[in-house]
RNA sequence: GGUCGCGUGGCCGAGCGGUUAGGCAGUGGUCUGCAAAACCAUGUACAGCGGUUCGAAUCCGCUCGCGACCUCCA
């Protein structure tokens, strides 16, 4: 396996050559979504390049652990419905279980994921599943004297952590500005400094979620699950720590100063940000409102929408732009991205049939290198894919017999279409829809045969017909030199 | 206000000092009964103004416009 995969860390701002720390394992973990409501666009894109880059680490030959954690503890409340009968709602059944919700969403979360073609990370852990280690966590914090206990909840000490570390490393801030700029907002009364952040909280009463621990009962605070499990599954030193830029800060700079106050060393050795999906250039967010859901994206329910884009388009989409720049939703750059995945996966098909020729007329030795250069820079996969359109072309000039390509070569194009479109990039083949109804294709045969024998006589009205109908029920028929083919939606 | 980033042809989107990015759309042609697909050909792009350089979309400065983070957020 020859090294050359440089990888941007946000830790140095500059990109730098992947080297893991104990080769050839490598450890990741991915900031994953908070379940307490549906997947949206932005969602999709740290999903879909962050399984690019475990799908390719793969590919490379490396043994790599991908954690992607479930926050389910958050500000989870009760609604108190005034109106309602309290009594009735005592009913234990009736009332919905946190855990119900969370897992409500966990499932929809899990359906969004494979429908993106996405492969599922060999550890899924929750938040909620992991509190004895957090409280953990805040005690080793607390007795390195990061951090101080009040009225029940403990904060982190950035000001006593700065003396001794860096806070700010990966954001580019500094605790002198984050002292002048930091307004004072409700309930801060308690920290010592408005930027302190809280390791665990005690909880007030309309928090659903809650648990005992020596300082009161409570809830752990929203940046230490995720250096609690990203160090309990990949080590107190693993690779690569992946998420939104969003996350950034100051929940990133939170896990390094965590990790670091807990155990004097940093635990990160390359931090990637995926930028955002905008949509009318701004942020898609919750908070916003102007999101747009996974299952309405692949519906088409949704007034922003013009029609349905299935997931492949909506991952093809976002393979098309580099993964640090902001990607702008329209849908004609959806559309657009749906007629180059057909195309790109029409050659795809083209090239399992093509007949070898004697020798190759085109030069694709330098195709392979080119796609992996891209590759190796960054994930520069809108640079991949324009290389492979360039080989879309020859592929189409082979078939139109313009072009020939020899055994050799054909073979080795397969291979490197079927490793990159299909394993690294992740784009599913068509499934063989026709095959699966048994005599399909032999009635298929007869109704072109039919409409072949029409065509012959010119009864153009007739071949149409047929064409126009199969159409209707979802079936494309064309017309080539070679006869007509057919194929399913 | 502080910190950071961006502004590329009709749309999306690469580019990191000198060579065609690519996709979609458009136009002309080949093919076709018509479609569709495919193939061939086709575009005075780099926010503005200065500067550095033999040479700048690419480096520097200023101006304008947009965005992100600083509050939960992918």
């Amino acid at each position: 396996m020859e090294q050359k995969l440089k990888i941007y860390n946000t830790l140095k701002r500059k990109k730098q050559k992947f080297e893991p720390i104990n080769p050839p394992f490598v450890g990741l973990y991915v900031c994953g979504p908070t379940v307490y409501g549906d997947a949206h666009l932005g969602h999709a894109r740290p999903a879909v390049i962050f399984d690019l880059l475990y799908r390719y680490l793969k590919y490379l030959g490396y043994k790599v652990r991908y954690v992607r954690n479930l926050t389910d503890v958050g500000h989870l409340e009760n609604d108190a419905d005034e109106g309602e009968d309290k009594i009735a709602k005592k009913a234990r059944l009736e009332e919905l279980e946190p855990m119900e919700i969370a897992q409500r969403y966990i499932n929809a979360y899990h359906k969004n994921m494979r429908q993106l073609n996405t492969i599922e990370p060999n550890i899924e852990p929750q938040a909620s599943g992991h509190i004895p280690e957090q409280i953990k966590m805040v005690e080793q914090i607390l007795e390195q004297g990061f951090a101080y206990e009040k009225n029940g909840s403990v904060y982190f000490d950035v000001e006593k952590y700065s003396e001794k570390y860096d806070y700010g490393k990966l954001s580019g801030r500094v605790v002198e500005d984050l002292k002048s700029n930091t307004r004072d907002l409700q309930g801060q009364t308690e920290k010592k400094n408005p930027f302190d952040f809280a390791l665990w909280k005690k909880a007030e009463p309309e928090h659903i979620m809650r648990w005992d621990s020596e300082w009161s009962n409570g809830f752990p605070g929203w940046h230490l699950e995720c250096s609690v499990m990203s160090t309990k599954y990949l080590g107190e030193q693993f690779d690569i720590h992946g998420g939104g830029l969003d996350l950034q800060f100051p929940h990133h700079e939170c896990e390094i100063a965590q990790s670091t106050a807990a155990t004097g060393n940093e635990a990160v050795k390359y931090w990637m940000h995926n930028n955002m999906i905008t949509i009318d250039g701004q942020k898609m967010s919750k908070s916003l409102g102007n999101f747009i859901k996974l299952d309405e994206m692949f519906s088409g329910e949704h007034k922003l929408l013009e029609q349905a884009f299935n997931p492949q388009v909506v991952r093809f989409f976002m393979l098309q732009a580099h993964y640090r720049k902001p990607l702008d939703f329209s849908n004609k750059a959806l559309k657009a991205s749906e007629k180059g995945l057909n195309r790109l996966m029409e050659a795809m098909r083209v090239l399992e049939k093509l007949e070898p020729g004697k020798r190759s007329t085109v030069d694709i030795s330098g195709i392979k290198e080119k796609c992996f250069t891209a590759l190796n820079d960054d994930l520069n996969t809108p640079i991949l894919i324009a290389h492979l359109f360039d080989g879309v072309k020859i592929i189409n000039s082979v078939k139109a017999g313009k072009e020939a390509l020899s055994k050799d070569d054909l073979t080795n194009l397969r291979a490197l279409y079927s490793d990159l479109v299909y394993d690294v990039l992740g784009l599913t083949p068509e499934e063989e829809k026709a095959n699966t109804q048994g005599n399909t294709e032999q009635l298929m045969q007869l109704l072109l045969k039919l409409r072949a024998k029409a065509k012959k006589n010119k009864d153009f009205e007739t071949a149409d017909a047929i064409r126009n109908e199969l159409n209707e029920l979802g079936i494309n028929v064309k017309d080539t030199p070679d006869g007509a083919e057919w194929s399913m939606d």
